[in-house]
DNA sequence: TGGGTGACTAAGT
DNA sequence: CACTTAGCCACCC
């Protein structure tokens, strides 16, 4: 399953997500603007079949929180990769896009 | 060809 | 800050 499908919105995405530098996050809108769409949900849905070959842990919603279902796996990818995150006193957590949020110069 | 789904976004409560 | 509603886009049957 080494994800190589000749679909060019899934290529385009899965290039995007692997052009994010460590310590670094995009929005899943950002990437979709990236390659030139607004489809935000589809990038979200080739991550789920194809993130298991990029960074996924990368792409974040625009609210800063990651993939629904898969927060504390990203949480160690940050933690491990020196991504700057927030915390709340209510306990949850969120990456500081402030900081963190990569703009592609493409 | 048409309809339903989803690792989303923005605005309102 | 957290939850709910409506809107958008690409993919599968």
């Amino acid at each position: 399953m080494t994800a190589a499908p000749s679909d060019d919105f899934v290529s385009l995405v899965l290039e995007v997500v692997a052009d994010i530098p460590e310590g670094c996050v995009m929005t899943y809108g950002d990437v979709a603007a990236a390659i030139g769409s607004r489809a935000a949900r589809a990038v979200g849905t080739v991550m789920s079949h194809y993130g298991s070959d990029v960074p996924w842990w990368r792409v974040v919603r625009a609210s800063g929180h990651p993939a629904i279902d898969h927060e504390t796996r990203a949480l160690q990818h940050y933690r491990a990769e020196g991504t700057p995150l927030l915390w709340t006193r209510t306990g949850s957590w969120r990456v500081d896009l402030a900081t963190a949020r990569h703009v592609p110069t493409a």
